[in-house]
RNA sequence: GGUCUCUUAGCUCAGCUGGAUAGAGCAUCAGAUUUCUAAUCUGACGGUCGCAGGUUCGAAUCCUGCAGAGAUCACCA
């Protein structure tokens, strides 16, 4: 339950019987700062004008006031303006009670909201990387999210498997591969294309060095390369279907699509339905007819199509070529328009990186002009670069971070440091192996997920990924430590019993667990309107730390009194069922021993 | 140049719709294990919340200006 939101309205009628009219936007409660004692704070400034008296005597008034109409307010105390209430000890051990019984937090049930989460989308000539890795996580943890705040998800990957980029990889291959192929070579699939994307590139600048030593200009060299000039030749042909070309293309676009299945496996992500830009480029096309008819649009000589948004602010925007092909911009408007009519979206989600704030601004705008009001629940959540400590990464420097070398080094080290403190002893290999995946994935999850999706962030290789303090780890290991005591009690023959008992009389740290565990739902709801899973990641952490300083202070299974026991042991094991919850939404995996 | 975003401890980050003495982790230093997992816990050290104004009883938070960093403004996607 929403305990704030209920002394919230508690405090606001006793505010109205004491003052007459009070505005409930002025009544705000908040937890009780743990400096102080008490559970929930009234700020009481806001009605000084009406009570007429210093902030100290208001608050003792609405202080008096309050707990005589509500029951579950005990005591108060009261410092300069703030009037901090005391719940009354039944009252915690009810809501855990409440809370047990309730079991769900609402998972499992699949909500009316239709909601549309577009992620992933890579390019099928070259393996993905570190940035990939941000946009898979996040992408995956926001759908996770919406759905347990009761949206209907829907998954999908725009894979963008045409153009003249993979026309430069099928080339490189043609000219330099004597017919290499995953099989022969034992290489991934995505890595095989995107070594020949790299030697097409080297090829390319050579040709263009000798060009310019020959006496050309740069510029023209670099459209004069043969290379290229060939890369577009058979770009034409692919789009008239050439059947040599498509073949070749669709051979080695599966090759990218096993590679890529296995990356996404591993991240632990996956999707609905996956469009290809292959079957979509095309869309778009009537919608400029319709912007021409309605005057939205405008046609130049050279017979390409405009509309002209300087009125808003920005610029004039290209939509559709002279030559009447389309562009990004009249293939998204195209994807946006058939996706709803399809799905009938009342979200639409694109996972996109902030070099694209543009590209969606004038997206969302020029569907609004042509007077798709849906436009309005179009929303691209732009995460920030991932920067390494030299900079951005850069394929051409060798910089970049690849994803599946990220992963298998995170498993290994979450292996090797296992092994080292004798985590690992008598399991056999695959069982250390599993715990392994869990902690280094859980690592790698909890270390980009904690983070604000709108920020830059900052990953060292040698020094970002950490398994001890804030990290995924950490919170892996408190639910691990609380399945162990769960598995002695069990072996010893102790009950676990689900809830309390009325004799339970919880500690202070027991209501601060309570408090937190009951705070789960809010922050699931919190999380999803601000679409960030660092909402969940803050909250993992909170409850682990709050766990391990009870599961410090106090005993469970070597704890005499058996009522007090099975308390303790109930509260352990709810903690874990939370955690597990809450760390599922960031797609992070629990090892039931580490 | 226009538009947008970011700037909090040595480092990496929290601080949401304005509220009390700005919090964590890492790093550094000092402690805690006969007892349920020490990947843990306790403490110390560490701050001009980029700068300057403004609104307010009250500003890291809202507004304006300035500085620094980044993105974008393609007949690429």
């Amino acid at each position: 339950m929403n305990i704030e939101k209920h002394i919230s309205s508690c405090a606001h009628e006793a505010l109205r019987s004491l003052y007459g009219d009070v505005a409930a936007e002025a009544v705000q409660v908040q937890k009780t700062r743990k400096e102080f004692d008490g559970d929930y704070t009234l700020v009481v400034f806001p009605f000084l004008k009406q009570s007429r008296k210093s902030p100290e005597l208001t608050a003792e008034e609405v202080g008096r006031k309050i707990c005589e109409m509500c029951p579950e307010v005990e005591s108060f105390n009261v410092v300069k303006g703030f009037l901090n209430m005391s719940l009354a000890t039944s009252f915690w051990r009810e809501l855990f009670c409440g809370l047990v019984l309730d079991g769900g937090f609402g998972f499992g049930h699949k909500g009316e909201d239709r909601v549309m989460v577009e992620y992933s989308s890579p390019n099928t000539n070259k393996p993905l990387h570190l940035g990939h890795v941000r946009n898979n996580l996040l992408g995956y943890s926001v759908s996770r999210i919406l759905e347990a705040a009761g949206g209907n998800v829907f998954k999908v990957n725009l894979v963008n498997d045409r153009g003249v980029h993979i026309c430069k990889s099928m080339l490189a291959w043609q000219l330099f591969s004597d017919g290499e192929t995953p099989q022969s070579s034992g290489m991934k699939g995505d890595h095989l294309v995107g070594k020949y994307y790299v030697a097409f590139d080297a090829e390319y600048k050579k040709q263009v060095k000798e060009l310019t030593s020959g006496g050309m200009s740069e510029e023209e060299a670099k459209k004069e390369a043969p290379v290229m000039k060939q890369a577009q030749e058979m770009l034409r042909r692919w789009e008239a279907k050439d059947p040599e070309v498509y073949a070749l293309w669709e051979r080695m676009n599966g090759w990218v699509y096993e590679g890529f299945d296995k990356t996404y496996a591993d991240m632990g992500v996956s999707f609905d339905k996956i469009y290809y830009e292959s079957q979509t480029y095309l869309l778009g096309k009537e919608l400029v007819e319709e912007g021409l008819a309605k005057g939205v649009f405008y046609r130049r000589d050279d017979n390409s199509v405009w509309i002209d948004l300087t009125s808003d602010g920005l610029d004039e925007k290209l939509l559709l070529r002279g030559d009447g092909t389309s562009v990004y911009m009249t293939q998204d408007m195209g994807t946006a328009l058939s996706r709803h009519d399809e799905f009938g979206f009342d979200k639409m989600i694109y996972v996109v990186g902030n070099e694209q704030n543009y590209h969606f601004q004038v997206l969302k705008l020029i569907l609004k002009k042509l007077g798709y009001d849906w436009a309005d629940n179009i929303y691209h959540l732009s995460y920030g670069m991932v920067e390494l400590p030299n900079g951005k990464m850069k394929s051409r420097e060798g910089t970049v971070v690849d994803a599946d070398d990220l992963i298998a080094e995170m498993v290994s080290t979450a292996y090797d440091m296992s092994k080292q403190m004798g985590k690992l002893d008598g399991y056999s290999d695959d069982e250390a192996m599993e715990i392994a995946r869990k902690v280094g994935m859980g690592a790698l999850k909890y270390f980009i997920l904690k983070v604000d999706p709108k920020k830059t962030m900052l990953f060292n290789p040698q020094e970002s990924i950490d398994f001890n303090g804030n990290t995924g780890p950490f919170i892996q290991y408190t639910y691990a430590r609380i399945r162990s005591v769960l598995r002695k009690a069990e072996g010893m023959g102790i009950e676990v019993p689900a809830g309390v008992d009325g004799s339970f009389v919880p500690a202070p740290k027991e209501v601060e667990l309570i408090k937190l565990i009951n705070d789960f739902e809010n922050v699931v709801r919190d999380a999803a309107a601000a679409m960030s899973p660092s909402v969940v990641a803050a909250y993992c952490y909170d409850l682990a730390k709050e766990f391990n300083q009870y599961y410090h202070d106090f005993s469970f299974i070597r704890e005499d009194d058996p009522a007090v026991r099975a308390s303790r042991l109930a509260i352990a094991s709810f903690t874990s069922v939370v955690l597990d919850r809450a760390l599922s939404l960031l797609g992070i995996e629990v090892p039931e021993r580490m």
